[in-house]
DNA sequence: AAACTTTGTTTAGCCACTAGACTAACAAAA
DNA sequence: TTTTGTTAGTCTAGTGGCTAAACAAAGTTT
């Protein structure tokens, strides 16, 4: 009762949900026949029938040939048609814009990467356009075409999809989905990548069978993203997951947010590379500091490299393991650029988690990396457009009487 | 579509619905007319007519006396019958048992007080026992009678209802749910101290129009109760706000749980009692400390005992902060024991906050003590009953042919 | 070939909704 | 007082999506 709360019940929500439901089943025990969904969804077999046959209409499933008979008439499969639109996903980092061109099923079937640095918002754009352009001509034919377009960025962004800050990309008060949507006429969804990195990872990667998900997006900063009973987690304003600036110092050092002690002076990309600059590294003298400079030392065995990783780690820790008392989450997972280094992380890490979270908290709970790797991001936004446009499928069409 | 996920729709379900957006609309907003309500919910006006009769007949609504013409046929008032049912809500603190007898609007008809120290749990169940059917011989005659009990812990409270662990009352794997069912065959409901008095502040205290309310229950320890969207977020094992032990001083000092720097090591009752313990304070020497003496010494001016109370005022603050960047909740509360001093805390942690939150963070933002003093709780536990026994109302009666 | 199984469609009936006609009850103007 | 207009609430016919159950189609088993 909860969710539409003002929006009143007749017979067109019944059967909106019901659809749902029958395409959800088909989408995740696909192929199946009729009758199986009714048996399973707990639906009438004709009403089955009957939604079925709208959803083929749409191009939304397909018939394949018959299944295996047991003992009767051979049944119809039905497949989920994943080819029946594709979505772009971009997901634009402080010095990289990624996009990807994913089916329904978020196949990826093309992607783009352009590395850029300290590019304008105007020569951002300008990429922006050439990538979406590029992905979009590479869609092969389909029923519903490009069917939206997702993009997650470095920063906070409000409930209407509005940039209010992105502070490494130097953006403010950006109103990024209005400029998509007046050019490309399509659905805009625009999301900080940390909540976008969330949903890919729920949708497509580690945490596909969870309901209580925690993403951790750590990069030069450290943002989070939430899914909690399923759904992501917004907050009042859209500014949830601000844990790069949890305190876990009360007298730290200071913060270009002004505090002391914030998360994201222990355990970021940030974070690390700072550490390892103060240490003077011969073998890195002059050169401007890079993650992956760090990683290959950790390689060749430098153990002052390698600490510097395992401390890392264990203040990763130290944030996770509050989460963990906030959330009582499933499912946490690391990614962003430090999820590459997981290998040198991932014991203090774990270590500081089962030594320092209570009991009762470690049952069904699962720490782990990041599966999409670079992709979470990109996955994520392109997977809202999907979800947003089933959901827009799922409602009646009324017929404009042309 | 989230929520109902398995269950299937038909027209039972819109019934349900409606019925209940019908009802809520009449609670929130009565007196009201059913024209009025047609208008406002957006059914049609027989439907609502409908719904309506039905409501009457569960004696859940009443129709007063006829309300003002506007120009034409005078309106019959429809009102919420909020004394068609009473519920019992008991709060189990550390040394006290406080329980409430309600109505269906939260409106307290009776109360009861014990205060205890270091009972076994033989005897607290006692005394529970004996304020239950203390406050169930005193609810008026009504329709529907006691609709439910609901107690609140000052522990660990699994999804099922079974108290893992109370530490301060030294309880351990108690299904409290189940005896309280087997003696007095009424719905049950046990829930976390700090979960049930978010859910009283949303209902009846400061938090009644917001969506997003953080409620911080600062006693002996730190408890934390989260409203997330409208309704409790309990997390993957009902385990969410353990927020006391999140870190908030790295290396800080032990805890009992283990970890260190945990806040309530900061800003609980026991934190200031244990700070005031060791200024050895001339005037209690001897005695007992209790926060009610050193709430007196702040009266009287004593300048130690009220740097005492800035300093965890302060400290509140630091943890409030973490809360908000996580959340983006529109309003923290916070209640229990450490309340009642929100005279000497509020200054030091409002500025604590308004230095250091993210400046979007604080729009639409605001942080409040316990409007309900020691009775969220109780009002908690007692609400999650009356919801409880809506919603099972709305649906429908499949008539048992007797 | 006959009997049995299983799949998927069709039909009849049900239920809660909507639109709009209708009745009831009032206020204001004639 | 009567008439007119307005608002409240009920009633009736029609609609749409559901269910149950009969039916047709297409298999397997005996």
């Amino acid at each position: 009762m909860n969710i539409r709360e003002n929006r009143t019940w007749n017979h067109h929500v019944v059967k909106e949900g019901n659809k749902s439901l029958v395409l959800k089943k088909i989408i995740n025990h696909s192929p199946i026949s009729r009758a199986a969904v009714a048996q399973e969804v707990g639906l009438n077999k004709g009403t089955v029938s009957s939604l079925v046959n709208d959803l083929l209409e749409d191009h939304l499933i397909y018939e394949s040939g018959p299944g295996k008979s047991s003992g009767g008439r051979r049944p119809v499969m039905l497949l989920f048609n994943e080819k029946a639109g594709y979505s772009v996903g971009i997901d634009i980092g402080v010095n990289y814009l990624l996009g990807v061109l994913t089916d329904l099923n978020g196949n990826i079937c093309n992607e783009k990467e352009v590395i850029f640095k300290n590019l304008t918002y105007e020569e951002i754009e300008l990429q922006l356009f050439n990538t979406i352009d590029y992905l979009i001509a590479s869609a092969p034919e389909s029923p519903h075409g490009i069917i939206g377009i997702g993009v997650g960025v470095p920063g906070i962004v409000d409930n209407n999809g509005e940039i209010l800050l992105a502070p490494n990309l130097k953006w403010k008060n950006l109103n990024l989905k209005l400029v998509l949507e007046n050019k490309y006429h399509l659905p805009v969804i625009i999301e900080n990548e940390a909540n976008a990195g969330a949903y890919g990872e729920k949708k497509f990667g580690a945490g596909k069978d969870c309901e209580h998900i925690i993403y951790v997006s750590a990069g030069i900063g450290i943002g989070v993203g939430l899914i909690l009973n399923g759904s992501l987690y917004k907050g009042s304003n859209g500014f949830s997951g601000e844990l790069g600036h949890m305190t876990i110092q009360v007298n730290g050092p200071t913060c270009r947010c002004g505090n002391k002690g914030c998360w994201e002076l222990y355990a970021s990309e940030q974070a690390l590379l700072t550490a390892a600059e103060k240490m003077k590294l011969p073998s890195l003298a002059g050169k401007e500091l890079e993650l992956s400079d760090l990683l290959a030392l950790a390689e060749q065995g430098d153990p002052k490299v390698i600490s510097l990783f395992e401390q890392a780690g264990d203040y990763l820790g130290v944030g996770i393991n509050n989460i963990i008392n906030s959330f009582n989450p499933q499912q946490v997972i690391i990614g962003n650029r430090m999820a590459s280094s997981y290998k040198w992380l991932n014991k203090t890490l774990t270590d500081r988690v089962s030594n320092q979270a209570l009991w009762f908290q470690q049952n069904d709970l699962t720490i782990c990396f990041s599966e999409l790797s670079t992709f979470s991001s990109a996955l994520g936004v392109s997977a809202f457009s999907i979800e947003n446009f089933l959901n827009v499928s799922m409602q009646q069409k009324v017929s404009l009487n042309v």
